[in-house]
DNA sequence: GTCTATACACAGATAGAC
DNA sequence: GTCTATCTGTGTATAGAC
């Protein structure tokens, strides 16, 4: 990557910190510049409106999470440790400072938004219902996961579970009530064993995958 | 209710829509003043700072709301349908210009939040698991509803889907998602019925056992 | 209780020197 | 590319007349 990038990809990196904390009417140029070390005027620069910055932001993030996703999806194992490894993605944006998805974040913020940038947030939804949805649906496929109606309806279920977590949880300043979420709707996509049933054995199982 | 309070009124259902809408930060008493028809600084008489407004709101929301509850849950009729008309009421908020739940945008916007408000927002939550796992407990009691585990944290479950399903349906401007996301989750927890039978019947009580 | 007027800080944004 | 300096609007909040 050119050197004359790396201001630019740091103060991405710190508005995507702010935003997750804060929002996007909450946080500032002068909190963006604070942060990285420079001017005010040195991030107008960069990102003339924040609008732009906004965009920008979002551009960058749908990419390095898209990667992130297309990892775990193409690492072995169960469908449900994907989903496990998911869920984990967000319990760590939690764990660190209780911030928040980006796209619940914004989603909140969505009245607010430059127009630019609400697209880039409905594409972040999507890339993620589509990306469950497909796990979802290869899950299925294998018999590790039973789920009634079509993967994407399921996948926006799950999507909308883990976001109103993230909320909770953050209220409440604690991360095991997101984890307690996950861990339930996980279980409720799970194939039953095929022998064998008892509700409390398969319900410990899901605790020690989850949590 | 006395005249000299009517003001007072109108600034704190205005500012709770304006809330709703674009997030603490994201409203000003300028847009109470014009909304209103007074100016900024008889808002400010009303209500001194901002935190001021906002603990005041909080209060005043978590009380009509949890009238509103007590309402349905002294309704006749089956735990699932006191379930269903928890969820007409997020409903109704989005198709009004899709307004968020007050406790899911003011969860996001915690770290901006004046530390008053934050209990109120931590206490609206626990108002609103501690009615839903009441009406799970009962339900489940008669055998209407079905669920693994307790009800607080069924309740949990419920209400982070719903919290997160306005999010995905508001920031796709399509309450309908909403609407698929509540049926499922209801779904979820409703109890099988006592006989009939057809062949995706285990999968289905598998579904329907835990979220 | 509401108003006008204003204080003061901060917002996003620009001009132009270096 | 970054800086200083500045512009203009808006933010919360206050003083004091009516």
């Amino acid at each position: 990557m050119p050197a004359q990038d790396e201001t630019r990809d740091r103060i991405l990196e710190v508005t995507r910190r702010l935003v997750q904390s804060k929002g996007f009417s909450g946080f500032s140029y002068a909190d963006v510049a604070a942060e990285v070390g420079i001017r005010k005027a040195s991030v107008h620069h960069h990102f003339p409106t924040k609008g732009d910055l906004g965009e920008a932001l979002m551009v960058r993030y749908r990419r390095d999470f898209g990667e992130i996703l297309a990892r775990i999806r193409a690492s072995k194992g169960e469908a449900r440790s994907r989903l496990r490894a998911y869920a984990v993605l967000f319990a760590d944006l939690l764990r660190d400072d209780y911030r928040l998805c980006m796209c619940g974040m914004l989603a909140a913020d969505f009245d607010v938004l430059p127009p630019s940038v609400r697209g880039e947030v409905r594409g972040f939804f999507d890339d993620n219902e589509e990306w469950l949805a497909d796990v979802l649906a290869s899950g299925r496929k294998q018999q590790e996961l039973s789920f009634v109606g079509s993967p994407r309806e399921q996948a926006r279920v799950l999507l909308s579970a883990l976001e109103g977590a993230m909320l909770v949880a953050r209220s409440h300043g604690d991360v095991s009530l997101f984890e307690g979420v996950a861990q339930r709707v996980f279980h409720a996509v799970t194939a039953p064993p095929r022998r064998a049933v008892r509700a409390p054995v398969s319900l410990r199982r899901a605790s020690r995958r989850v949590a």
